[in-house]
DNA sequence: ATTAGGG
DNA sequence: CCCTAAT
C-alpha cells in the first residue's frame, strides 16, 4: 500500500507545536522523510517566526489593526502562511507541503475540492457538494475582504455558537485572534460545523423535532450533506462535541474523509508521537484500509497540546481546546463505514441547535418513559417531518397495541475491505473506497436487527415473541446495515486485484469474496457514482424484504443508512473492546490464500514422506514428495500432516471434506506415533523407518493391514 | 528460511 | 490457512 501512516493519522495533529520539528526527529522516521521533512520544516519555521513577528506587530497596534490581522487568522493560524494569503492556491499548497499546519490543510480544501474529493462526495452527492460550496464561500469571503477580520469573526462564532451552544464566549472577542483560533481549533470539524450551522439556520431543523426520540440516524460522512441537502435523515447531532466524551477517543481506523484526514496528516504525524493508538490505525490502514477497528482514543489530554503563542488569543484557550478535540473525535466518528458501536451515550441534538451529550436517543427511558406501552417508533425525518407524523400515528394506537418505542441511533455498517497497490495515488485509493462503498450500497441494502449481539432471522414473528418487545430490551436491540447477499461484481481494475470484501466479523454479512473491487488506475475521471441513486433504488426494492414490523422501516430509514452511520444500542463497554483488536483481527487486507484441500492422492505422498522423513522435516518432505506443487508451502505440509492425525483420531463421523481413506489414516498414525517417540530428531535411515513403522502399524491395526505395507 | 504450535 | 515465536 501507498497510503502511509500519516495519512490517518487523524485528527490529533490538531495543533501546531510551536516547534514542529522536534516530535518528528523524535520520531524517528525513514531517513528520506527525514530529510524531506526537515527542509519543510525549516520553511515552516520561518514562516511561524514571520508570523509570529506579525501578530505581535497587530497586537502592538491594538484594536486599530484588526483587518490586518483579519487575513492571517483565516488562512489558518499559521501566520506565516499569512504572506501568500492572498492567493489561494499557492498558500494551500504551501501549508500542505509543509505540513506543519492543519488549518493550513483545511485551507486547502476549501479552496479547492479535488477530484478526489469529489470521489468521496460522491457518495453523498448532494451534500457534499453544497457543503464545499458553502465552505469555499466562507473563506473567500473572509480572505477577500479587507474587514474580513469581521466577517470572518462572525461566522466563526455563528458556527461555534450553534455548535457550542455557548455563544457567549465567542462573540465577546472580535480579535482578529480569536478569529484565527476558531480556524485553527475547529480545525476540520470546523468546516462540518459551519456548514451545519449554517444549515441549521437555513434549513428547517430536521430534528426540528423537541422530541428526543426521535430516532437519530447519523451517518457521519453523510452528516453535513444531509442537512444540506433534502435528504430526511437525522442530521448528526454534532456529536462531535459531546459524543466523543463518552466514548473517549475511540478512533476509527479509517475514515471516511479525505477531507479530513487530509488536513489532519500532518499535523498528527506530530501528534503521533504521545498518541500510540493512531499509529496502529495508520498501519493497519496502509496495509489496506479496514475501516473496522476503533481504537481508543487519545485521552482528553492529548487535546490538550499547546497552541501556538500566536494562536493565543483572548479567546479561551480551554474552550478551544476542548473544540478541538471534540473536532477530533467527530472525525473519528464520521468514519462511515466500519462497525461501530456506540455507547449509549449519544448526543443529540436539542430543538435550539445545542448539543447535549447525554444520551437521548439510546435510552428508550428518557423518551418513552411517558408511555410505557406506548408506540413510538420514531423515525426521525426532519425534512419530512415524518417523526412527528409517526408519532402522532403511534399515539393514537397506543391504546390498541402495545408499541415498542425504537430509537436508532445508527446502523451497523459492514466492514470493508479495501486493497490498492502501494503505487496507487492517493486519490485513487479514495476512488476505491467510493467505489468499493458503492458497491455495497448498490447491490441493495437490508437491514438486520440484531438483538443481544445476534441477528433475528425470522422475519414474520412478531417483537413480541422475538424478543425486543419490552423495552428492557431495546438497549439490546441494533441494527445493521447488510449488503445484499447477491452483489454485482464490482468494477476491476488495473494492477493489484485488490479485492474488496465486504467482510462481517460477525453478525453481519458474510465474506463476500466475489466483490472485489480494484482501484481503476483511471486518474481523474471523476468518479460519478450513481450508485446513489441506486442506492434508494434498492433501497426501496429492498425494504420488502426487511422485515420487522414494516412501520419500522422507513423509508427515512432506509435512506439514511445510505449514510452509513450506524450506532447500535451498545455498552460503553463494547466500545471500548472493540476497537483494540486490531492485532487480533489480522486486517484481511492480506487475502487469504485459497483453499485447497488436500486430495487423497496428495496425502497418499506426504503420509509416505513422513514415514519416511518423519515429523520435523517438512521441508524435506515438501522437497521429497511435493517439489512440484508450488501451491503447497512445507507449512502446508505440516498443517496437514497436523489435521491428518487429528482427523484420524477422531470418529469417522466427524471428519470433513472428502474423506480419506481410513488405510491413510492409520499409516498417519503409526507414522505419527513412531516419529513422537523417536523425538522425530534421528536421522534413522529410511528404510529403518519405514520398517518400523510398518511394526507400528502392524500392532496398532492387527495383522490384517500389514498386507497394505 | 524453517519449525513448531496456536488460532 | 494464517500468524508468531523461536530457531
Amino acid at each position: 500500500m501507498v497510503v502511509k501512516k500519516r495519512q490517518y493519522y487523524g485528527f490529533n495533529g490538531f495543533h501546531m507545536p510551536p516547534v514542529p520539528r522536534a516530535p518528528r526527529s523524535a520520531r524517528g522516521r525513514g531517513l528520506n522523510k527525514m530529510k524531506v521533512e526537515d527542509s519543510q520544516i525549516c520553511a515552516f519555521e520561518l514562516l511561524a517566526s514571520l508570523a509570529g513577528k506579525l501578530l505581535q506587530e497587530s497586537e502592538s497596534s491594538a484594536s486599530s489593526n484588526a483587518s490586518e490581522a483579519n487575513d492571517q487568522p483565516i488562512i489558518g493560524g499559521g501566520g506565516g502562511v499569512k504572506f501568500e494569503q492572498d492567493d489561494d492556491r499557492p498558500l494551500k499548497a504551501e501549508c500542505l507541503d509543509h505540513g506543519s499546519c492543519g488549518e493550513s490543510a483545511l485551507f486547502t480544501q476549501f479552496s479547492s475540492p479535488n477530484s478526489d474529493q469529489k470521489c468521496l462526495l460522491n457518495e453523498f452527492p448532494h451534500a457534499e457538494s453544497n457543503l464545499f460550496l458553502e465552505r469555499s464561500s466562507m473563506i473567500t469571503n473572509s480572505n477577500s475582504s479587507k474587514n474580513g477580520g469581521a466577517d470572518l469573526k462572525s461566522v466563526i462564532c455563528k458556527s461555534k455558537s450553534a455548535c457550542e451552544n455557548i455563544p457567549g464566549k465567542v462573540e465577546g472577542s472580535s480579535d482578529s485572534r480569536m478569529s484565527c483560533d476558531g480556524y485553527v481549533d475547529n480545525g476540520l470539524s470546523r468546516q462540518k460545523r459551519c456548514d451545519r450551522l449554517d444549515t441549521r439556520g437555513l434549513i428547517v431543523d430536521p430534528c426540528s423535532s423537541n422530541d428526543p426520540m426521535e430516532m437519530c440516524m447519523k451517518f457521519p460522512a453523510l452528516i453535513n450533506s444531509v442537512n444540506n441537502v433534502e435528504l430526511p435523515s437525522c442530521r448528526d447531532p454534532v456529536p462531535s462535541a459531546s459524543i466523543p466524551r463518552h466514548r473517549n477517543g475511540t478512533k476509527l481506523g479509517i475514515r471516511d474523509d479525505d477531507e479530513n484526514f487530509t488536513r489532519c496528516n500532518k499535523p498528527l504525524t506530530k501528534s503521533k508521537a504521545f498518541r500510540p493508538p493512531q499509529r496502529i490505525g495508520d498501519r493497519r490502514i496502509r496495509k489496506l484500509l479496514t475501516s473496522k477497528y476503533w481504537k481508543v482514543a487519545p485521552k482528553l489530554k492529548d487535546c490538550e497540546f499547546s497552541k501556538p503563542a500566536f494562536l493565543e488569543g483572548g479567546v479561551k484557550s480551554h474552550y478551544l481546546k476542548r473544540k478541538l478535540c471534540y473536532s477530533r473525535e467527530r472525525y473519528q466518528l464520521n468514519t462511515f463505514y466500519k462497525r461501530r458501536k456506540f455507547t449509549d451515550h449519544s448526543v443529540v441534538v436539542t430543538s435550539d441547535g445545542g448539543f447535549s451529550s447525554e444520551s437521548v436517543c439510546n435510552s428508550p427511558d428518557k423518551n418513552m418513559t411517558g408511555d410505557k406501552n406506548g408506540a413510538s417508533i420514531m423515525f426521525h425525518d426532519a425534512a419530512n417531518g415524518v417523526s412527528s407524523s409517526v408519532i402522532g400515528h403511534q399515539a393514537s394506537f397506543h391504546s390498541k397495541d402495545s408499541q415498542v418505542k425504537f430509537s436508532i441511533k445508527s446502523f451497523r455498517v459492514p466492514e470493508l475491505l479495501i486493497e490498492v497497490p502501494e503505487s496507487a495515488t492517493v486519490g485513487s485509493l479514495k476512488r476505491t473506497v467510493v467505489e468499493a462503498v458503492s458497491a455495497i450500497l448498490g447491490g441493495g441494502l437490508r437491514v438486520g436487527v440484531l438483538l443481544h449481539g445476534k441477528k433475528v432471522r425470522d422475519d414474520n414473528r412478531t417483537l413480541l415473541q422475538t424478543g425486543i418487545a419490552s423495552n428492557e430490551n431495546l438497549d439490546t436491540l441494533g441494527f445493521s446495515l447488510e449488503p445484499t447477499p447477491v452483489q454485482v461484481s464490482p468494477p476491476l481494475c488495473t494492477e493489484d486485484p485488490p479485492a474488496l470484501l465486504p467482510c462481517d466479523t460477525s453478525q453481519l454479512i458474510s465474506r463476500s469474496p466475489a466483490t472485489p473491487i480494484v482501484d481503476s488506475g483511471v486518474s481523474d475521471a471523476l468518479p460519478d457514482p450513481p450508485p446513489l441513486t441506486n442506492l434508494d433504488t434498492n433501497i426501496e426494492s429492498n425494504r420488502e424484504s426487511v422485515s420487522f414490523h414494516a412501520d419500522i422501516v422507513t423509508d427515512n430509514t432506509l435512506s439514511d443508512s445510505r449514510a452509513l452511520v450506524a450506532v447500535p444500542p451498545v455498552n460503553a463497554e463494547e466500545l471500548a473492546m472493540v476497537p483494540l483488536n486490531q492485532k487480533s483481527k489480522r486486517s484481511e487486507l492480506v487475502q487469504r490464500r485459497t483453499r485447497r484441500p488436500f486430495s487423497v492422492s496428495e496425502v497418499e505422498a506426504l503420509v509416505h514422506a513422513v514415514e519416511e522423513l518423519g515429523t520435523g522435516r517438512w521441508r524435506d518432505v515438501k522437497l521429497c514428495s511435493f517439489e512440484d506443487a508450488d501451491h503447497r508451502t512445507y507449512v502446508d505440509l505440516k498443517d496437514k500432516w497436523k489435521t491428518l492425525v487429528h482427523t484420524a483420531q477422531i470418529a469417522p463421523q466427524q471428519r470433513r471434506g472428502e474423506p480419506v481413506p481410513q488405510e491413510l489414516l492409520d499409516r498417519v498414525l503409526a507414522a505419527h506415533a513412531y516419529w513422537s517417540q523417536h523425538q522425530a530428531k534421528q536421522h534413522s535411515k529410511n528404510q529403518t523407518a519405514t520398517l518400523k513403522i510398518t511394526d507400528a502399524h502392524a500392532v496398532r491395526n492387527g495383522v490384517e493391514d500389514i498386507q497394505s505395507i
